[in-house]
DNA sequence: CGGACAAGCTGA
DNA sequence: CAGCTTGTCCGG
């Protein structure tokens, strides 16, 4: 038997035979690849998974037997998907290996027939390719895919949030499939039935999996935060394949990292799509007459009935600058993100480093005012305005005072807790807009996807309201129009030309080894390859994952710890 | 990870 | 050079 020891730092596996009696007693006949078990090791007592059965041994080595089994474990195939993540996040396999393992040990796990078959409500189409994606409806709850999904056999589903496993599953099960939620329920997960999770449900034990679907696949609670920060939606893509089964991507509001893995996309009727967003309104704010955050068009909304979310992101807001002339906010001409004043008084971009004089863009104007305005004050002028109260949501506030005929302030946290709302209106979107991230389009769009989500398709009447002095972003153009591909077109050329992920590979080095580390890296002179130095991290572009992972594995580890997250989203 | 052991440092 | 700390290696 191989066992890889539940040690992180430890990359190897071991050697241990079974012991004679498990032979007498049945438990040689339970152990397969994946298997927990303890072992030996180091001098003391570890957890270990069996990662190969058919060893040849080392006689070189004294051989220990088993010390115990201690649960079943993923399947074969599953501990091989791991293996892979591994490589390919430049992490350590026992990390996978636990986020496929069952929350407590099981004993035994009984193998069920298949659930019988499930309509498919016509959504079985999306299921005869290999990687499909699928530009749902923002309200779109996800219950159709995941019955077409069910409809082939047992289906592996990946969801965003616990709230939203709990909620499909509910409904599978309605429709009489046989379903367990990961990692709660394991052992029927195990058993071979459909089943429903967040990110870690990537590496379910499903025995076989005969369809894969990943809803709101742009979702960023996808990707994992610690190292490694691998991607549940790229690990559900390559199980797919690694299976020969269809894989289904879906999203009102999707990632280019899907586009480029889709062998197709699918998109409602243009007339379809577009009743399928709720009504938008564009409000210019460089036209406005009302100082600060509030303009009168939103007063008639504000004072009518229902829960509204008003949505103001805070992070960043100090460096923001606008033109007091013209109020163009004070944009970078080579990337689009905000400047700021740095410490000679120079408009700074902290993006790609361009810096240049303190005039405006738009009419060469040299007087900048600072957008700088609290929550808290944006709050009393919101009651003041809307002659009503105001509830001011912070991550404390309890579930249960999101709802009700309230007006509601808060961050883009408010729009994740909230069920519904008959309006959602973002007082200052260029926040979203300028954010100095390679994703900020696509991560702006779908907030507005998300504020679609909770208002309803343009019949139920709610409204989503954007002010804004970028009314001609592509963004909120799309959103204008419910159309979401002009942002997956428009974000495509710049990423393509940029060799931005998904059209390059990055890898983010950072920790006290870093420097040496990227000394390193510079010694092999890797072709295609570049490091730029971002503060006390440093960035590694590659043309693809491939080429960025043999350059990063070709070179010694220094002895002080470094940090890699291989394609980082928030840079 | 954590134990073993080697190398380096300190004080008498 | 004992006694201690710090660093590096390796485990079946």
């Amino acid at each position: 038997m191989a066992v890889q020891p539940d040690i992180t730092s430890v990359r190897q596996s071991f050697t241990y035979v079974v012991p004679p009696k498990w032979e007498e007693d049945g438990r040689a006949a339970q152990i397969a690849v994946g298997s927990l078990v303890r072992i030996d090791f180091g001098g003391r007592r570890t957890a270990g998974w069996i990662t190969a059965v058919d060893v040849e041994f080392d006689n070189t080595v004294e051989v220990r037997p088993l010390a115990k089994l201690s649960s079943h474990g993923p399947p074969a195939e599953v501990i091989a998907l791991g293996e892979w993540a591994a490589e390919r996040w430049a992490g350590r396999l026992p990390h996978f290996l636990r986020a496929a393992s069952p929350p407590r040990m099981v004993p035994m796990v009984r193998h069920k027939p298949p659930t019988p078959a499930v309509d498919a409500g016509g959504h079985e189409a999306a299921f005869d390719g290999d990687v499909t994606l699928v530009r749902t409806a923002p309200a779109d709850d996800g219950v159709g895919l995941a019955l077409g999904a069910a409809a082939q056999g047992a289906a592996l589903i990946l969801v965003s949030t616990i709230s939203h496993r709990r909620a499909l599953a509910r409904a599978l099960r309605d429709a009489g499939v046989g379903v367990a939620e990961y990692d709660d329920q394991w052992e029927r997960s195990a058993s071979g039935a459909t089943t429903v999770g967040t990110r870690t449900a990537a590496f379910a034990p499903m025995p076989n999996v005969d369809a894969v679907l990943v809803l709101d696949e742009h979702d960023s609670t996808y990707k994992e935060e610690r190292t490694p920060a691998w991607n549940a939606r790229d690990v559900a893509i390559e199980r797919a394949r690694r299976a020969g089964v269809p894989c289904v991507l879906a999203s009102p509001s999707p990632s280019l990292e899907a586009h480029r893995a889709a062998s197709r996309t699918l998109t409602p009727e243009r007339v379809v799509e577009k009743r399928s967003w709720p009504r938008v309104d564009v409000i210019d704010m460089r036209v406005q007459d009302t100082p600060g955050l509030l303009s009168e068009r939103i007063v008639d909304v504000i004072r009518g009935d229902g829960p509204i979310a008003c949505i103001l992101n805070r992070k960043g807001r100090a460096r923001m600058l606008a033109c007091a002339t013209c109020s163009s906010l004070a944009a970078c001409t080579e990337c689009g993100g905000a400047l700021r004043e740095d410490d000679e008084g120079r408009l700074a971009c902290d993006r790609d480093g361009t810096v240049r004089p303190m005039v405006c863009n738009e009419c060469n104007g040299t007087h900048m005012k600072q957008l700088r305005l609290g929550i808290s004050r944006v709050a009393e002028d919101l009651e003041a305005l809307a002659k009503r109260p105001v509830v001011e949501v912070s991550a404390e506030t309890p579930h249960q005072e999101l709802s009700g005929n309230t007006l509601f302030v808060g961050t883009e946290a408010l729009l994740h807790r909230m069920d519904s709302a008959r309006a959602v209106i973002f007082l200052d979107f260029d926040q979203e807009l300028a954010v100095p991230r390679f994703r900020a389009a696509e991560d702006a769009f779908a907030l507005l996807a998300l504020a679609a989500r909770r208002v309803g398709p343009r019949a139920d009447g709610g409204r989503v309201i954007i002010q804004t002095r970028r009314p001609d972003d592509v963004v909120v153009q799309a959103a204008l129009n419910g159309d979401p591909g002009r942002v997956a077109s428009a974000q495509r050329d710049v990423r393509q030309v940029f060799q931005q992920p998904p059209y390059g590979s990055w890898a983010l080095i950072s920790g006290a080894g870093a420097p040496e580390f990227v000394e390193g890296l510079h010694e092999v002179q890797p072709g295609g390859v570049q490091i730029n130095r971002l503060g006390d991290r440093w960035r590694v572009a590659a043309p693809n994952y491939e080429s960025l992972l043999s350059l990063i594995n070709g070179v010694d580890r220094p002895a002080e710890r470094i940090r890699i997250e291989v394609d980082p989203l928030d840079i």
